[in-house]
DNA sequence: AGCACGCCGACT
DNA sequence: GTCGGCGTGCTC
């Protein structure tokens, strides 16, 4: 069942529903008291309960398995390494439309003539039906404008007033094309000949005929929507054409998305290239998984499109897997400039009914899904023939899912995906995650490294400015050095572009009073409000709060409310009045909003309409321009000094991923970082993008203080809307998990954002030594749990478990 | 998770 | 007195 219990449920079948049954099928089943639920079906046997009586099914949803053994298997190693149920990762993998629920439906019973037997409530809703014919429980609940309704229905339905039902609503709508054709009685000439006679009189029938025998030399199928804009006719032309048998429609089910366009021949790799490439295929005979360290703008996808043809010519499929913000139009276009109609996306902003599709023709081994192009949630889809996964840029925390459960790593359940399919993987990344990286160097995996640019470009030159300094000699302007300020110039006068990060951390736009610096709160979470200008009103980014913008300060009650715009917005001003000649954009949250929006500012940028593009994080990622040759990052140390154990790796990761994006062409670029502490270890290591120094003196620290790749770790997270029960809660499981793993245990504390929803929550952190066993750990912190849940003060507190948390 | 059931405080 | 809030137990 799609819920999170961790048991299966038995239900009884019948002989002939025992023999088309297979697993992997849908049924829709009867749970609780009334609910119908959709199952899957887990397993099949002849081992009737005993303790209590199996019900029977309601319906079979599927005629084949949607779900192949691989799934249930992959399914199964999820819950377990990930501590949550199976039914977790069912809701989790399937697009939403294949989980039918039923809705409980009353009905008006028409023999019921005693009107003057109903109280004024159930008079109500027995009056309502004779004006609409079914009601939904909710629509009841609205009509009395009460929440507890059922007692009322309950004595309705004894009375014999009304009764109900469990309906069901099949989700997904096949998208049908309507088609045209000839009548089957103008099939003949003569016939067709007569009819064109009798509709001299009918003009713009008459053409749209025409029209109709003109399209039909190309022996396609014809839409109606071709034939009315060819014909220059409207659907009441057709219409009518239809009404005289003359036309007849018909409609074919068609996909949402389907590419149009030629491909071409893959690109022959460099000499660098081919030798990694056959690197990676001699390491492929010994190892299953293999890292490729290539740094930026080396041409990896050149090296993955050669590797997943070969994969293809074995008539196998491929999956390619993409951090969801790396998942832009570009790296679509330039895959399916190679592999044309063979792939197909999966993204999490497709609508549920285009998840249904790429799910049917993943599963039908289609043509158009022998790639897979997807973020995270693709590893799920119904594969029956994997050779090939990539995981590209590795490195990126995107891959593991928070909230909710299951809290996966997608690159980690990748790689047991490939081995259930015995297919390969190959992860790439130009700043490998230190895990990875340790794992490669411990010969787990197989090792590749490129690290030549493409056309022989040279890494761009990296360049610390020292802010202090600056300050102190006054060469500050606003939030630029005037060694950046120089650098932008020069780029400028050059007609070149110029990228600047800003990094979003404590720069989200909120409003402050000016008079005693009180920020307008969230009643619900622990943060301050956020401003949104183009509603004029504030929100809350954690909860769905929101209410319009106050006139006065709520605490001191002063008119004095600031509006601090994001920080790309300030940058944004202060360019446009140091070079007011060019053209200056701004990407972030506020700019991006709408459907195309993203697609818009990113488009401006490439047709160079505009000279310097300012942005977050969100810029670096699957982009390539071919004009930047500098790149400025303005604060490096906020990265720096994030309390986290892996503030470091990825300040690195990010700073030398931004950096990649200077001097993609023949030139060399220049990457000028602005900071406080020049002297960093982390900024001298980006500095020479010096990847095995970072990595050699962070698994030093991370050995030192008990971090991964060497100890694993286990976040236990408690939540409730009392803070003293969390609060005593989280202090009691602190002492018994203290029993079990001594020092090993880290906390408790409470995160950042202390209060989310009303829920109060606190952490507590499980550090796995080398030695340990993870399966007995978990054991042991499962028997915790239990013990915990036992006492009766404790059990409405959520308890949620993360497994490899970062 | 969702839902029914049952207990308890707070309003007409 | 009713209504809604919330803890409790259960789902084949
Ligand atoms: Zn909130
Ligand atoms: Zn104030």
């Amino acid at each position: 069942m799609p819920i999170p219990i961790q048991k299966t449920f038995t239900y009884s079948v019948t002989d002939e529903e025992y023999n088309f049954l297979k697993k992997g099928m849908r049924v829709a089943v009867s749970f609780g008291k009334t609910k119908l639920f959709t199952g899957l079906v887990f397993n099949i046997h002849q081992k009737a309960p005993i303790l209590y009586e199996a019900k029977d099914i309601h319906q079979i949803l599927d005629d084949k398995p949607l779900v192949n053994e691989h799934q249930l298997k992959h399914w199964q190693w999820i819950a377990n390494y990930y501590i949550c149920a199976l039914g977790d990762v069912f809701r989790a993998s399937l697009p939403s439309a294949f989980l039918l629920e039923s809705e409980t439906i009353v009905y008006k019973n028409e023999a019921f003539i005693n009107e003057n037997e109903l109280e004024d409530d159930e008079f109500l809703i027995f009056e309502a039906l004779q004006h609409q014919s079914q009601l939904t429980i909710h629509q009841v609940a609205d009509i009395l404008g009460k929440k507890k309704v059922m007692p009322i229905v309950n004595e309705l339905i004894k009375k014999s007033a009304i009764y109900i039902q469990e309906k069901i609503y099949e989700q997904y709508k096949p998208k049908l094309v309507k088609y045209v054709r000839l009548h089957s009685d103008y099939t003949s000439d003569d016939s067709l000949n007569s009819l064109l006679e009798d509709l001299s009189r009918a003009k713009k029938q008459r053409v749209a005929v025409l029209t109709f025998f003109q399209l039909s030399t190309s022996k396609k199928p014809i839409k109606a929507k071709d034939l009315e804009t060819t014909a220059n006719v409207s659907s009441a032309v057709l219409k009518s054409l239809v009404d005289k048998n003359i036309f007849e429609f018909y409609e074919i089910q068609t996909d949402r998305i389907n590419f149009k366009g030629d491909t071409n021949t893959l690109k022959t790799l460099n000499e660098f290239q081919e030798k990694a490439y056959s690197e990676i295929k001699e390491t492929f005979t010994k190892k299953d998984v293999t890292l490729l360290h290539g740094i930026t703008s080396s041409g990896k996808t050149e090296i993955y499109t050669k590797l997943i043809q070969e994969v293809l010519d074995d008539g196998k499929q491929v999956l390619f897997l993409l951090p969801e913000i790396a998942l832009t139009t570009q790296i679509i276009t330039r895959l399916q400039f190679y592999f044309g109609e063979q792939i197909s996306v999966f993204h999490s902003k497709y609508s549920m009914n285009e998840r249904v599709e790429v799910w049917n023709n993943v599963l039908e081994n289609k043509t158009k899904a022998q790639i897979i192009l997807g973020a995270r949630s693709s590893i799920f889809l119904p594969f029956s023939n994997l050779g090939l996964i990539v995981v590209d840029e590795e490195h990126e925390t995107s891959y593991k899912q928070f909230e909710p459960s299951p809290r996966y790593n997608a690159r980690d359940a990748a790689i047991v995906l490939s081995k259930m399919h015995q297919a390969k993987i190959l992860l790439g990344s130009a700043t490998p995650s230190l895990e990875s990286y340790f794992n490669a160097q411990q010969n787990k995996y197989g090792f590749v490294v490129l690290n030549r640019r493409f056309n022989n470009v040279q890494l761009p030159k990296i360049e610390l400015i020292d802010v202090k300094e600056k300050h102190k000699k006054k060469e500050m302007k606003g939030h630029f050095s005037d060694r950046l300020l120089k650098l932008i110039q020069e780029a400028l006068d050059e007609k070149e572009q110029v990228i600047l990060f800003q990094n979003r951390r404590g720069y989200s736009p909120i409003v402050e009073c000016k008079t005693c610096g009180v920020a307008p709160q969230c009643p619900n979470c622990d943060v301050s409000l956020t401003f949104h200008k183009f509603r004029h009103e504030l929100r809350c980014h954690y909860c769905s709060y929101q209410r319009a913008m106050p006139n006065s300060c709520s605490a001191c009650g002063s008119n004095t409310l600031d509006t601090k715009g994001f920080g790309t917005e300030q940058i944004e001003l202060e360019l446009k009045e140091l070079f007011p000649d060019y053209k200056i954009g701004r990407m972030d949250l506020d700019t991006t909003r709408g459907k195309f929006g993203y697609q818009k500012i990113i488009g401006a940028f490439e047709a160079r309409e505009i000279d310097v593009l300012v942005g977050t994080q969100m810029l670096s990622k699957g982009l390539d321009f071919d004009n930047v040759t500098l790149v400025g990052i303005l604060n490096a140390d906020t990265m720096l000094n994030f309390p986290d154990f892996r503030a470091h790796e990825r300040a690195y990761q990010m700073m030398v991923q931004v950096s990649g994006r200077a001097g993609r062409n023949k030139k060399q670029g220049n990457v000028a970082i602005q900071t406080y502490n020049p002297y960093h270890q982390i900024l001298q290591q980006v500095s020479t993008t010096n990847y095995t120094e970072m990595y050699k003196e962070q698994l030093q620290e991370r050995w030192q203080f008990k971090y991964p790749p060497y100890y694993r770790l286990i976040k236990i997270t408690l939540k409730h809307r009392d803070y003293n029960k969390v609060d005593s809660g989280v202090n009691w499981l602190f002492k018994a998990l203290y029993a079990s793993f001594g020092e090993h245990v880290l906390g408790p504390t409470a995160p950042a954002v202390s209060r989310i929803r009303n829920q109060y929550i606190k952490n507590i952190v499980i550090k796995i030594p080398p030695k340990q066993s993870l399966a007995n750990t978990k054991n042991q912190v499962a028997k915790i749990k239990n013990t915990f849940e036992a006492v009766k003060d404790f059990r409405p507190i959520r308890f949620i478990m993360d497994v490899d948390a970062y």
